[in-house]
DNA sequence: ATGGTGGTCCTACCA
């Protein structure tokens, strides 16, 4: 059977609700993560996406700011949503997704950003981003694979890892999002908890990839200054069984588009 | 070197 997952930063859920909607029956991904849906849990616009055939919503919201969920046409269970830095930010949610007979538990995230100083001593959001990138560190692929679930981590991760993650390594090894203690940390999260990045797994690392182009950059299609802010990982398990990756790159030029395009990860179990 | 754009919600704050 064939399992896709994908992950957009929606920027406003409920400002961008139609193109979520032309997404979703445009490409029929089974679970979509988004981050970023600045929208509270009673504002969440479920019934217009549970008549599209998504049935299964999760959400942890709250007002203004950050906001994630996971919207799927199959079964979830077990929803958590977990509280990183003790902050009551909502930043995180998470749930297990019945994929034929396989259960995978499916994390999404919305990392703080960090604000444009990267040093934690003059800029508190860089020492929250960091302090986050800590906490994830206990994050285990494996965790619940003695109970016969796989896991997916997703998200808006707000760190560009590799150098052909961003349009120039020399010019944003400064820059928040692209500097050495935020790429090692994230390596870290990766690494310390056996995740393997699919993404990467899927396109060579010496080709770039972007999934954001700031707003205020003009030219973002010619000038191309993206980063790969947005990640999917898995579980060692499932990696064998990656069948394609999209990074939907023609979203940033709709109307009124996220500054975040959707990825895709295809599986055929 | 600076400021550029966009979202929330109404005054700054965040990205």
């Amino acid at each position: 059977m064939g399992f896709t997952v994908a992950t957009w930063n929606i920027n406003s859920v409920r400002l961008r609700l139609p193109l979520v909607a032309s997404l979703l029956e445009a490409y029929q991904p089974d679970v979509l993560c988004l981050q970023e849906t600045k929208c509270p849990n009673g504002s969440f616009p479920e019934s217009d996406l549970k008549k599209l055939g998504y049935k299964h919503i999760a959400f942890h919201g709250q007002k203004g700011y950050h906001g994630v969920a996971i919207i799927s046409r199959v079964p979830l269970r077990d929803v958590e949503r977990r509280d990183f830095c003790n902050m009551g930010d909502t930043r995180h949610i998470s749930a297990i997704a019945q994929a034929g007979d396989r259960s995978i538990r499916i994390h999404n995230f919305y990392v703080p950003a960090g604000g444009d100083e990267p040093d934690r001593e003059v800029n508190r959001k860089f020492a929250h981003k960091l302090d986050f990138l800590e906490e994830m560190k206990d994050l285990h692929a494996e965790a619940e694979s003695d109970d016969g679930v796989s896991s997916i981590l997703v998200g808006d991760l707000n760190i560009a890892p590799l150098e052909t993650d961003v349009w120039s390594h020399k010019k944003l090894l400064k820059v928040v999002s692209h500097t050495p203690i935020e790429t090692d940390g994230l390596n870290e999260v990766q690494a310390k908890g056996g995740w393997v990045d699919l993404m990467r797994q899927h396109i060579p690392p010496e080709e770039k990839i972007f999934t954001w182009w700031s707003y205020r950059a003009r030219e973002w299609d010619t000038a191309d200054k993206g980063r790969r802010l947005d990640h999917i990982w898995s579980s060692a398990d499932l990696s064998p069984s990656l069948d394609d990756i999209t990074v939907l790159r023609e979203a940033r030029g709709w109307e009124r588009p996220s500054d975040h395009v959707p990825v895709f990860a295809r599986f055929a179990f």
